[in-house]
DNA sequence: TGTACATCAGTGAACGCGCGTTCACTGATGTAC
DNA sequence: TGTACATCAGTGAACGCGCGTTCACTGATGTAC
């Protein structure tokens, strides 16, 4: 039956928000659109009233995720911390969505790519900014290097099966980032 | 028909080694067991006389791949600047495997996170061996940063759209972690 | 060394299943009067 | 404000397809004599 068009906006919102969650939990490969669809207590007739396909689903819910997540900003050494700990390691359906599926997106369409491409351009914008006692260069220098570090030592940290070795993971690029940012700063 | 002994091993041996370059190109997901069997000029139904099942494969390919991997035993900036490479990002197939599968692993069954696993414990010494001007929780610290950079640099650069920026990433990552591991080997 | 035959690696048709996608239908919405 | 009706968001059965997997068969291998 019909919704009201608040409703339907509504429905709209909270199935790219389910497929965020999803996705990142468990790839888009293994998620189909009528688990997207139930998750969202819709039935999965419906989804092709909001998106075109399951590709376009996958390109708008990147661009709704990544438009959400203005993180980074603030307290650089606070989200170093946050970032490499246990916690979002084990928490990749809401965990940075850049750890989750920034692997993934080689194998999607352009609109994905582009909307990925335009999230990690901002994510390092909003890093360097966060070290506004360096000079321009060194800063976009610590931010991509930080950010490379961090997103494979979550990466890493996910993909090993030891849980000790999978803690120093963290633990030790997190030691590396610090050492590193204290020294431009420092020089 | 029936081959001999040692083309049957042979042939196992190319069923593995194509299924390690199709998997790092285009994903476990994408790659079907007959376009594996294709590749290695075999038909997809003698699959099962040397796998019990897609899982296996993927499993006893991540083993063979990451045995056969002794890259980063030497010069470590070398092997960074070649690891951090325009053509290395662009050619998946035939590049690191954990730049390629790592992320792909937490939705892969116990025994591929287990051979990944012994993969990057053995690259991480690899790495830290690499530098023994350093003392050893130094070293182990730059190893295990480097090598996050690295994983997350590689995958981030095949994630972006934009030439410009993914050059970018690869180039300042680069620089970071020179100037990290310059830093340890001064102080 | 040569022959007879059991073995078994590889072939290709066939299977069942889950997926993305379509479509005729339903009934609440929202507009025209 | 109240009524009549066209619209259209959502439903659920159905589709075609590609996948992983199975299996009866083939014919070269390799062993027993």
């Amino acid at each position: 039956m019909k919704v009201s068009r608040e409703q339907m906006a509504e429905n709209r919102r909270r199935i790219l928000d389910v497929a965020s969650r999803l996705f990142r939990d468990k790839g888009f490969d293994a998620v189909s659109v009528a688990e997207v669809m139930k998750a969202a207590g819709l039935t999965h007739g419906g989804f092709y009233g909001h998106f075109s396909s399951k590709d376009d689903l996958i390109a708008q819910t990147l661009a709704h995720v990544l438009a959400a997540d203005s993180s980074g900003g603030g307290d650089l050494r606070a989200y170093v911390e946050a970032y490499l700990s246990p916690r979002h390691r084990d928490n990749a359906a809401g965990g940075c969505p850049t750890a989750g599926l920034a692997a993934a997106i080689r194998h999607q369409t352009p609109a994905a790519r582009s909307a990925m491409t335009e999230g990690l351009r901002s994510q390092i914008d909003r890093i360097g900014k966060a070290l506004p006692e360096l000079d321009p260069a060194d800063g976009r220098r610590a931010a991509i290097g930080s950010w490379a570090a961090m997103v494979g030592a979550v990466i890493l940290a996910r993909a090993i099966d030891d849980p000790a070795l999978s803690d120093e993971v963290l633990e030790q690029t997190r030691a590396w980032i610090d050492a590193g940012i204290s020294q431009v700063s420092a020089g």
